[in-house]
RNA sequence: GGCCCGGUAGUUCAGUUGGUUAGAAUGCCAGCCUGUCACGCUGGAGGUCGAGGGUUCGAGCCCCUUCCGGGUCGCCA
């Protein structure tokens, strides 16, 4: 074999006339009888090269008209200038092209069973089983590239600020709040586990105990719930952590960071500090605590204004308590009764009763579901409320407070999107602060860390644990990136008695608490720097940069719903001796 | 676990009210072809219609069960 001289993508004018060794796959050939065209292809790109059946010796032409997709080659040549109507612009490469001087093929292939080609038309299901394959297109390529990109300009921003990547362990405890844990059987002690993490969170605030200072580690994180197009089972955080600071230490950090991937990469200049908003103010005005602000249509709380309408919906959920909210869509007039009644399904899925809608008619006549219903003016006070137009639709939910607000923030994204509203070219960085440190947990009848059971309360708040602890609002921070949670972060508890406290709020008692985390207890009667941190979703991020859908689309071997991995079948059955080692018995279903 | 959508040549899809031998494009195979670049021309092979059961004279199509994939709710500190 000869060493390469040039990658595919980078046989250029300049060549002309040197030789060059080239190694790729073959991306397509072209038979012309005397005179054979192949694309041979590598991540730089493609290049054309010719064999030429008036000048090459009878076995080198015959190798060539026997070249497949996919046939590793290597070959050798001589850059030529095409001639300018055989110029293709479509290729890079495509002002030259390579006369085969000789050819090896370093190795065949079957014919694959997905085209490696920009385009992907292809099942997802069947990229999945052949990602090997599926990964020689050129956008996943650029995809790994822009990935491994990211993760660079992370590291370089944050290794200059001083912090130091400490590896923590993948096997490690199971913690019983949050979500649902891999677990690992320990061999040498049967009946027990170990757990992959779902964060190095306790690791990373027992290294500030240590005195690290500034911890960050780029950590493989597992949870082991169903999967979403945002959500896969285990996945990357740019996880990190400092001692003596305040909120804005770290978010500056963090905001230095995006800033620098945000230029490096995409040549985009991030305003600083970002936007700071409340999670009460998000709730209210979007409905949601990670509100895509790329577009208006905020949500109106109209209990006031509709008091009094007659409309028994409306007066019956106002005298219950509830919150009765709505969104004024510009433009939306022209929805159908069936796009109309289509929106009202699709609240429901979010748990409120049903969604009341007005149309204001380019004639300035209305067609609504409930106007029949609404007293006197109430309905035209209702419309000058949410500023309706002619051609513009009013959409009302009544139900409790977050629900009604969630419904609506779910329908204002929809509509956002059905209409065209999002500028695709926006990037809307903000900051969610001043989380609520617990939420009720109906079903276990209890309260529930909203952030993690480490995560500190406002100043003002701390009296509010003990007389009405669903309103203390927590040291947590979420950042937000056109309506995708990038990650979150929080002040934690350095105090053992604060952390003890939180513990009794949720519901542990004292021995609960200790047999899960007294060594964090104990740990924080040595000393704890108060501190903080936060973790970046790196697949998420990737995913934005990418403009993906989905996370699949950034992972190079992603799972899929079910967690499972399509191309080696996992998870798999074991032998028996194996789980015999562990003592373990599989009782059948 | 619930709800919704989908599964037909290697691939992407079409397939009418249930009716002869399930089609197209592309890919693949063979032949021809010296300037193609989605090469062209001629011919050919290729199907457990996801699986199982049912209704029917007859099922790709209707019904039931099930498997697989996607979206979503629950879940995701």
């Amino acid at each position: 074999m000869n060493n390469r001289t040039h990658m595919c993508g980078e046989v250029t004018a300049s060549e002309v006339g040197q030789p060059v060794v080239l190694k790729g796959w073959v991306q397509r050939s072209r038979n012309l009888g005397g005179l054979i065209f192949v694309w041979l292809r590598d991540h730089t790109g493609i290049v054309q090269v010719v064999f030429d059946g008036n000048v090459l010796p009878p076995e080198l032409f015959a190798l060539a008209e026997s070249l497949h997709s996919e046939y590793v080659l290597e070959i050798y040549g001589q850059v030529a200038r095409r001639a300018p109507e055989a110029v293709n612009p479509k290729l890079k490469t495509g002002e030259v092209e390579v006369m085969a001087q000789s050819a090896l093929i370093l190795n065949t292939s079957k014919t694959p069973p997905i085209y490696i080609e920009e385009e992907t038309k292809e099942q997802e299901s069947l990229r999945l089983k052949y990602r090997y394959l599926d990964l020689r297109r050129p956008s996943m390529q650029q995809m790994l590239r822009t990935r491994h990109q990211v993760v660079r300009l992370l590291r370089e921003y944050i290794d200059a600020q001083g912090f130091v990547e400490v590896e923590t362990p993948m096997l490690t405890k199971s913690t019983p709040e949050g979500a649902r844990d891999y677990l690992v059987p320990a061999r040498v002690k049967p009946g027990c586990f170990y757990a992959l993490p779902q964060s190095p969170q306790i690791y990373k605030q027992l290294l500030m105990l240590s005195g690290l200072d500034k911890y960050y580690q780029v950590a493989r994180c597992f949870r082991d719930e169903d999967g979403r197009a945002d959500r896969q089972p285990e996945f990357t955080q740019f996880d990190m952590e400092m001692s003596f600071i305040d909120p804005e230490d770290i978010q500056a950090v963090v905001e230095g960071a995006f800033r620098h991937v945000f230029k490096e990469l995409m040549h985009v200049d991030v305003p600083m500090p970002l936007p700071r908003m409340t999670w009460r103010d998000a709730m209210a005005r979007y409905g949601s605590d990670k509100p895509d602000t790329r577009f208006a249509m905020e949500i109106s709380d109209v209990s006031q204004v509709v008091k009094g309408c007659g409309f028994q919906v409306f007066e019956s959920a106002l005298e219950s308590g509830q919150t009765v909210c709505a969104i004024c869509a510009k433009g939306a007039g022209k929805l159908s009764r069936k796009e109309l009644d289509a929106l009202g399904e699709f609240v429901k899925t979010y748990h409120v009763k049903g969604l009341a809608w007005a149309v204001v008619n380019e004639d300035g006549s209305l067609r609504s579901s409930f106007a029949k219903a609404m007293q006197g003016d109430s309905m035209d006070r209702l419309l000058d409320a949410l500023g309706a137009q002619a051609g513009d639709a009013v959409f009302v939910i009544a139900d409790k407070r977050y629900v009604a607000l969630t419904a609506m923030g779910q329908l204002r994204l929809r509509l956002g999107k059905e209409l065209g509203l999002i500028d695709p070219s926006r990037y809307d960085l903000l900051w969610i602060t001043e989380f609520p440190l617990l939420e009720w947990d109906e079903e276990n009848n209890r309260f529930a860390a909203m952030h993690h059971p480490f995560t500190n309360v406002m100043e003002e708040d701390v009296e509010l644990m003990e007389t009405d602890p669903g309103a203390v609002r927590a040291k947590a921070y979420d950042l937000v990136l056109n309506g995708l949670e990038m990650g979150s972060g929080s002040i934690r508890i350095h105090q053992s008695d604060l952390q003890e406290k939180m513990f009794r709020l949720l519901g542990f008692t004292k021995e609960e608490a200790w047999a899960r985390f007294g060594f964090l207890l104990e740990a924080f009667q040595y000393g704890t720097p108060p501190h903080g941190g936060f973790a970046l979703g790196i697949d998420r991020m990737v995913m934005m940069l990418a403009g993906a859908e989905s996370l699949r689309e950034v992972l190079a071997f992603p799972k899929i719903q079910n967690g499972a991995c399509l191309m080696m079948d996992t998870p798999a059955p074991v032998q028996k001796e194996q789980l015999d080692q562990l003592r373990i018995q599989i009782l059948q279903p």
